[in-house]
DNA sequence: CGAACAATAGCACGATCGTTCGTATATTTC
DNA sequence: GAAATATACGAACGATCGTGCTATTGTTCG
């Protein structure tokens, strides 16, 4: 889009920010020092310091990249899908996806930063993080409540509640995909969506799920289909 | 047990590394400063450092006494339970008060540990933590075995996979409750817990479960019991 | 060509980092 | 009481932190 009258100096202040979006996804975002970073992109420090005038620039400089990131490896994605169950789906797909692809090295940047800000004190990184953070349950629970009228999901289910859980998966399977360097953590997380999802659906959401994989689904929907069958759209 | 024989010097230790502990849940393992924590203790720098030697090993004995108040507030009152299903029910709920508590300032001093060290190259820290994820959740499959062998859990369920999302949303209330200081997770988390549980009891475990807390069941348990009650133990 | 400007480098600052060393004060042991 | 040991302190180290200030480059434009 807007790719193009790049001046010299916003190229590799995008190169740059894009290196410290990796790097701060391995060593949390203050753990990040602009000496290293300048070493890294083969600078001094002082010429990349000019960038940005203060560290919390650099840091809200990086989680500004790293959303855009964000939105163009799992948001988007996803937003191709039929709205309702299937986007919702797709999001949770997306997401297990961009860990799997390692799109940062360190795991999910916004997990990360989430959990190296959750307990310090208020600040404008805090907040742009925690406002990331709210924006992507958000999208979540829209997705929720659209599934919910177009009749895909029970209307007894709770939006927030349901994003939380599937949140709550996949958070998981991005920690400890990476300590145990073990993939079989994405695929918990995947059954853990999909029979979330099964568990909730109606037999038109029912019917959405199956047609959005094939038969590549465990027993477990088939055998949620059958407990669940007779309780009708309740 | 052995809180007799504390020469001076093991005195102050401890108390440092209590000290140590809280500091970490906040800023991190990394973060803590061996400055900061001598300010904090009202001692001097090199006073506090010969105790350790060296940060790594401050750092270790730091996780050390985390552990073993993680094992006294939240391992330990959930052991006093009936084995099986309770006592999987009572390691979450034990969880969840410990977060709620704040018996770490800064939330689930290894949920923050393992946040910050998973991607993090090898080391002794890093090892240390990850055992400490591994027994953790050990625990949650050893008491969901015991209770597939009382018959209160279908024997169709996968311990590692029921652990997962158990743990799932236990982390994710912890993170959120502390990003955003609303308690309302935690009550999802215990939300999705007792739905999760119900949902993979037996009918004897679904009586365990009404047992253990009365009629603070919100409507889920009985809409549960009526979805899976003709399923048997299948 | 030369002026204006954006971009980078060089250097230095105060602060703090982990760490070492020598020393002073307690406490124990003979 | 003397010797030995445990515990803490103060000063200093080299390194690195974030941040300024000044100069030097390279590009753009009149």
């Amino acid at each position: 889009m807007s790719n193009q009258n790049t001046s010299a100096g916003a190229k590799t202040r995008d190169a740059i920010l894009q290196t410290a979006a990796d790097v701060a996804s391995v060593e949390g975002l203050e753990g990040l020092s602009i000496g290293r970073l300048a070493t890294e992109m083969g600078m001094s420090k002082s010429g990349l310091f000019a960038h940005f005038g203060s560290k919390e620039e650099l840091q809200l400089a990086t989680v500004e990249v790293a959303r855009k990131r964000y939105v163009r490896e799992v948001i988007a994605p996803a937003m191709k899908s039929g709205g309702g169950l299937a986007q919702l789906h797709a999001l949770c797909q997306s997401f297990l996806s961009y860990v799997e692809r390692r799109v940062f090295p360190g795991g999910c940047f916004f997990a990360a930063a989430m959990a190296e800000f959750d307990a310090k004190s208020e600040g404008p990184v805090r907040d742009r993080i925690a406002a990331c953070q709210t924006m992507w349950m958000e999208s979540l629970e829209h997705a929720t409540e659209v599934a919910q009228r177009k009749r895909q999901l029970r209307s007894s289910v709770d939006p927030k509640q349901l994003a939380f859980e599937l949140e709550a998966a996949m958070l998981a399977a991005n920690w400890y995909v990476h300590m145990f360097s073990d993939p079989a953590y994405l695929e918990r997380a995947r059954g853990s969506v999909q029979s979330r999802l099964a568990g909730d659906a109606t037999p038109t959401g029912l019917r959405v799920l199956e047609a959005l994989h094939g038969s590549t689904t465990p027993p477990t929907l088939q055998q949620t289909l059958d407990r669940t069958g007779q309780n009708g759209s309740r």
